[in-house]
DNA sequence: GTCTATAAGCCGATAGAC
DNA sequence: GTCTATCGGCTTATAGAC
């Protein structure tokens, strides 16, 4: 297991994000020790001190990634295009960007309490940054007409709470093909922002 | 904070729950020691072993008392009526329910994981049966034709999510009244199954 | 960059006095 | 029913060898 000749460090802290975001997943943060990570990673506890400070930092490296990379994808997707269009890419995006990553999101929601002060103002803020794309959308859809809604900031928040939601009971293997539960969860959430068809078929 | 003269063993085993509650929803069941369990009620660590076998038996007994509780509120409350008002009367008895016991909400949600085997099966599936509640208005209200939803199951899966997150943003003093919140889900509830106006004003 | 060894402290749980 | 005292084990983090 000892890596000591030809080890590079950048894989090893990689590593150490891939690795312990698994196990702060599967177990909370609180409950898994520098130890497990670093026999997950392949390496001893003290190895991960040349790559974090400490334990919290790795949670906040984790975090970090996943909302930066979280905004990075939508900033990819996204083009100039009616309300509803853009309602209906943003579900579809929503819901593959978050079935692709459920660990990562899992924690995101789960251990925002595990962060201490300055981990937390940054992950919450990115966070609502995030949040911000669907209220713009909504915003945008009501006041020109496309949408019935009467607070854009509430229906935000209960459209990406029922969206994110699908992770808690997606199976890969299930009933369901990815694309059905996008049509399934478009025509929920057209629905619920007063549209009665779906923009196609 | 000694209470050797005269203490009572079923208000300390209630306490121990309640305080319990409290720290494991805001630092996570792995982060919490019995020793600041036992502060908060004000006893010594060694005395909870008095009420509870381990640690773990604490959070069963929680999630336990609170999925008892919330399925006992919903047989109280549950009449006989159709489909469409059964969904708003579910509608705001969720948000009500939830919103009264943020911790409890919170605890049943992210901790299932720190739940071993017996216990899990169990909340689990008092859980489940809590989310058939759901399920079957949905299922009945698509068979009589009041609701046009493609699949209950997932519906009432979106459903649950988009309503139980209203405890992530609500604050008791916040921009919005607990009625004025049902009222705005409710319109969200009602277009995401196919009704376009609410069935009262 | 990773190792071994170790410091200093908290953990869950138990024994026995009162 | 609660206390004090304690056990063995695991924790985060550091020091210094290679």
């Amino acid at each position: 297991m000892a890596r000591k000749v030809g080890s590079v460090g950048s894989v090893t802290a990689e590593a150490i994000l891939t690795e312990g975001c698994k196990l702060f997943a599967r177990f909370g943060y609180a409950a898994v020790s520098m130890r497990q990570i670093a026999a997950a990673v392949g390496v001893q506890a003290s190895a991960i001190y040349q790559h974090y400070p400490n334990k919290q930092e790795i949670l906040v490296a984790i975090l970090n990634a996943h909302m930066d990379a979280l905004l990075k994808a939508w900033d990819d997707e996204v083009c100039d295009e009616d309300a509803a269009a853009a309602l209906e890419r943003f579900v579809r995006f929503h819901i593959r960007y978050h079935i692709s990553r459920p660990d990562e999101v899992f924690l995101s929601y789960m251990e925002l309490r595990s962060l201490e002060d300055q981990g937390f103002r940054i992950i919450e803020r990115k966070r609502h940054t995030y949040e911000s794309v669907a209220k713009t959308i909504l915003r945008h859809g009501t006041e020109d007409g496309t949408f019935s809604v009467s607070d854009p900031h509430v229906a935000a928040m209960a459209i990406l709470a029922m969206l994110t939601g699908v992770n808690t009971w997606y199976r890969s293997d299930g009933r369901l093909s990815q694309q059905k539960i996008e049509e399934l969860y478009i025509g929920m959430v057209m629905g619920s922002v007063g549209l009665t068809a779906a923009p196609k078929e």
